[in-house]
DNA sequence: ACAACTATACAGACTAGTCTATATAGTGAT
DNA sequence: ATCACTATATAGACTAGTCTGTATAGTTGT
């Protein structure tokens, strides 16, 4: 029967809720109206609403861990999975645009808390590890220059390339710049070639 | 004697706050006790928060315009002037680490707001100035393709790795992202001249 | 006198979180 | 099959505090 328990609904609610009118902005009631559930079964699966906020982050993050294995899975070289990184951040725009895509739910996160929260600091993890594989794929290419400082760079001009575009595409409207910024990256490692 | 308005200690403290803080996650009473100013003075200057926040923006897109003016003054050619707006943020950057460097303020009160609402096509409409200045300054550098395309192309990608780094280097505490993404922008044009 | 300001009190809605009491479904032991 | 137990869910009242915004009376400088 696979029922769906009250911290799934929670979590769907608040995902949902947090990324459209942020998290600040967002209280508990309407967690739990949008949810269906009953205030007590918010506070037996969550210490309390920073809690939530932690599930929330964690729950973005995997679904995009997710995104990105469906759309690197059978590529044939590290150039490809990295090109497969803005198709996992293009689904994930035109997943949101439902409800009017805004950019990065996690970016968007971190920005309402204040410096040297744990919010900010999880997110930064994520940026990181997405960082960390745009790193593990291109290294596995041979580049014309193939010294660390080279592929260091590269790899951030990469990922400023990504979070730039997915920012500003939030911003405009335009999802079409995820695209864009797909074939820069694409003509800078061909470039380096 | 020049003395300091209501108005005026109004905006410094609600910039203060509402950068470091987040807009929603700032009360109107903490606004008014860092002002050190009466509630009344600030429903006298300001028909509501939300006007108070506009102002804000406005403030914050100003703010940036002078510091460029700055940056940008006496400089040879618009190769410079685009890495001037670099050295703008860069400033911007600098001014604010001693309350903990949070990034762009503007795309830190955008992703606060709803999809569609007025703050967020404010700082769109910022951003969309921004990239002006950066076409502009562009348009006047003899490139080797001088198709309108590619300084749209180049202009963009300047744009994207302008946010990428301002975003990033907010989360990781390292405002030298910026400075490193100076250095690219400056490659890329170079490259195609 | 006039304008800008201060200081407080207030209304009314909303905030996160706690509490009690109840319902239901599944498990294991006898 | 029945009983006791456990886990998870429900409804809704309740506390204690915060939120924006208003009203009112008094103060200060020119």
């Amino acid at each position: 029967m696979n029922k769906i328990t009250a911290r799934e609904k929670l979590l769907k609610a608040a995902g949902e809720l947090f990324y459209n009118n942020g998290i600040t902005a967002t209280g508990i009631d309407s967690v739990i109206n949008r949810a269906g559930v009953a205030k007590m079964s918010l506070y037996n699966n969550f210490k309390s609403k920073s809690d939530l906020v932690a599930a929330y982050i964690d729950a973005r993050h995997q679904e995009w861990l997710d995104l990105y294995a469906i759309r690197s899975a059978n590529l044939a070289n590290g150039w490809e999975r990295v090109l497969a990184i803005f198709d996992a951040y293009q689904d994930h725009a035109e997943f949101d645009y439902q409800n009017g895509f805004r950019g990065c739910g996690l970016l968007n996160a971190a920005a309402e808390m204040p410096a040297n929260s744990i919010e900010r600091e999880a997110v930064n993890r994520h940026k990181q590890e997405v960082r960390a594989i745009v790193h593990q794929q291109l290294s596995e290419l041979p580049f014309t220059d193939d010294s660390p400082a080279h592929l260091t760079q590269l790899t951030e001009h990469i990922c400023f390339l990504l979070e730039g575009a997915i920012s500003l595409a939030g911003l405009s409207k335009d999802t079409g710049a995820i695209t864009r910024a797909r074939t820069m990256a694409d003509q800078l490692i061909e470039q380096a070639l």
